[in-house]
DNA sequence: TTATTTTCGCAACTAAGTTGCAATAATATA
DNA sequence: TATATTATTGCAACTTAGTTGCGAAAATAA
């Protein structure tokens, strides 16, 4: 692998998960930072960054992808695979970390499991 | 709403998923129907059986939509909610007829899960 | 300061899914 | 059965997420 040069899109990328709690969709992203860069720059820096172990993606309830920041993870191992869960009122999406377990299940091997909980998020359930 | 009509769009597709114990692509079944009839009509007899309880959709591995036949559901309901498996060798994609449950978690609502779980199906890891 | 190499912007592309509308086909009515 | 009604279809054009190739620009090394 080479060099990774840190760039002025990778570090603006970088600030903006390091100061959101929440999960950013890519569209999101690229709407918010199209005065700054290029959309296809975009989604090569979320790239970089999750094989960097920065952030992960996953599928949100449209099928759109979704980035938020890792807790411990390097560039060898993504170890904070979790549910997620999105508000159906507000839109909002949240990594939950908590544990469900899998059961195993006969004549397969279960080596992930992408889990996305869907209701109403603590601003929207008042 | 309207009468619904029995045309041949509508039986061809049905048929096919009384024939099919898996789960089938919107994108596989617009290629295997494409002398049949026009990618449209897939697309809207797809969601018009969903509408009618017949056929259940969700989200694949790759953000692809996927149906299956419904058990026990009708135009009122769908009442077999369950996660699906994709085998990440093969690509097939089945209905677990399992449950997993969910805890509950605070200061949300949970209202319903996808559930997606990757591997090997029993053909794959022999 | 120059050379090297990664990264970026741009434009063009791919692919899933949607929309409007006129033509067709299924069903109802006479 | 013939005709009227209206749900459904095909088509073409569109939308949107995501990708690709390549020359230009920027970051780092020499
Ligand atoms: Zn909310
Ligand atoms: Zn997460
Ligand atoms: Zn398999
Ligand atoms: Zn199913």
């Amino acid at each position: 692998m080479s060099v990774k040069r840190k760039t002025k899109s990778v570090n603006l990328i970088l600030s903006i998960f390091e100061n959101s709690s929440e999960a950013l969709s890519v569209v999101d992203l690229v709407e918010q930072l199209k005065n700054d860069m290029n959309k296809t720059t975009v989604y090569r820096v979320l790239e970089r960054l999750e094989n960097e172990g920065a952030i992960h993606s996953f599928t949100g309830s449209n099928g759109l992808t979704w980035y938020a920041k890792c807790r411990e993870c390097d560039a060898h191992h993504h170890n904070d695979i979790h549910p997620h869960f999105q508000c159906e009122k507000c839109g909002k999406v949240e990594c939950l970390e908590i544990n469900i377990p899998i059961p195993s299940i006969e004549n397969r091997i279960i080596e992930s499991a992408d889990v996305l909980l869907k209701g109403q998020c603590s601003d929207c359930m008042k």
